[in-house]
DNA sequence: CTCTATATATCGAGT
DNA sequence: ACTCGATGTATAGAG
């Protein structure tokens, strides 16, 4: 890993054209290619950038950075007036990262108490496939009604569009036509539950630290 | 500007749980408070990050960031094993970045040029309100027929969704019952041509170079 | 402040 | 290769 700290004027051609006036800014360059432009505020976005695979050239005053992406060029012109650092470091390969917490694990804590999302609900299958794509859980409740559920951290708008086209779908089944649909996310937006009620879809809110602290491993309905 | 070049492990705790194993990373400091570790690979999205605001603090072995969001608390935790460099660079500002070639400017070409959207279509105006967002351009076509249109760089299954809702507001003014939709954009997506086409929405593909060489800025039609 | 729309989104999984 | 969905999305702009 290089890192370059340069009076540096920087210009980006391909999908847009983009230039930062000549100031003081930091250059990684990484081993893989990747090329990050920083300025010292603004969040962890680059300024500019482009990530591997690249071809990096260098001369006196310029690093040219350029990739090719289908049949367009993308390039990104770095002209160097002036250097305060530049150091290079041999860094060994970094282990990955793990994750924990995003909507896979809260679909996992809701297939295994589909109650949360409705009274007396029971799963049918997680991923129930339509032919536009997978709906997050299918239960039935207590009078073997249909439920197609949404899962999401935030609930949007997007959310009650995409569970909208799941239904249309799978109502088209002469044995599901009165499936109802239910938006279950961890917070959902004041003009998604709005329009969600307008189309007849419940609106759930489920608390990430309810479904961990009352969590019954065993229990599994349809195992 | 802070960069420090260390073998060290991350944590983070807040909307998820994340863990990096000990390795030797580039931790940046910006003056604003972002703090950014990156691995020598992985293009330009850090391992593992915190926006300014932040709260900072440094000890012995470890570096502390904080950050208080609502009522929870985002928090990166840093154990440094071994420091390999730890420099500072003192900054000015960097002036803003300088855009062009986004959807803006699609439109702006598109408002100048609205045939490129359908035969005869003349502008009405730009960013026509309906009471849940703005359409991008509205046009009347020969007959004195609404046409609402939507631009983007691409065009996705969203955008029909979204073109889709606009139009049902549109429709609800009995002037204006029959508007037509039409979605322009650098490219369209297979899927979102067989969604639009099944509402009746028309596709248009338009070429930015076509908009830029043809262009005649003195032409405005509505002025 | 909230909410909407955009992004050189990036990234990964599935087809 | 392409599409689709998720992201600690981040970010800008409007109301």
């Amino acid at each position: 890993m290089r890192l370059i700290v340069a009076r540096c004027e920087v210009r980006y051609t391909g999908r847009l054209d983009a230039l930062l006036p000549e100031a003081l800014r930091l250059i990684v360059i990484k081993s893989d290619g990747s090329v990050m432009v920083h300025a010292d505020h603004g969040g962890f976005k680059p300024s500019n950038w482009m990530v591997a695979p690249t071809t990096i050239e260098e001369s006196a005053e310029h690093i040219v950075v350029r990739k090719f992406a289908g049949k367009e060029e993308d390039r990104l012109d770095i002209r160097v007036v002036e250097v305060v650092s530049d150091v290079t470091h041999d860094m060994g390969e970094a282990a990955a990262l793990e994750k924990d917490g995003v909507e896979a694990h809260l679909q996992e804590l809701l297939a295994d108490q589909p109650h949360w999302c409705g009274e007396g609900f029971r799963l049918v299958r997680r991923e129930w496939p339509t032919d536009i794509g997978p709906v997050d859980l299918m239960c039935r409740d207590e009078e073997d009604g249909w439920i197609a559920v949404e899962i999401k951290r935030v609930g949007t708008i997007d959310a009650v569009e995409q569970l909208t086209r799941y239904l249309e779908r799978i109502r088209l089944d002469p044995a599901m036509d009165v499936c109802r649909g239910v938006l279950a996310a961890q917070s959902i937006k004041p003009q998604a539950r709005v329009l969600a009620e307008a189309r007849g879809i419940a609106c759930v809110e489920v608390d990430l630290a309810v479904l961990r602290g009352e969590r019954e491993p065993d229990l599994t309905l349809f195992g």
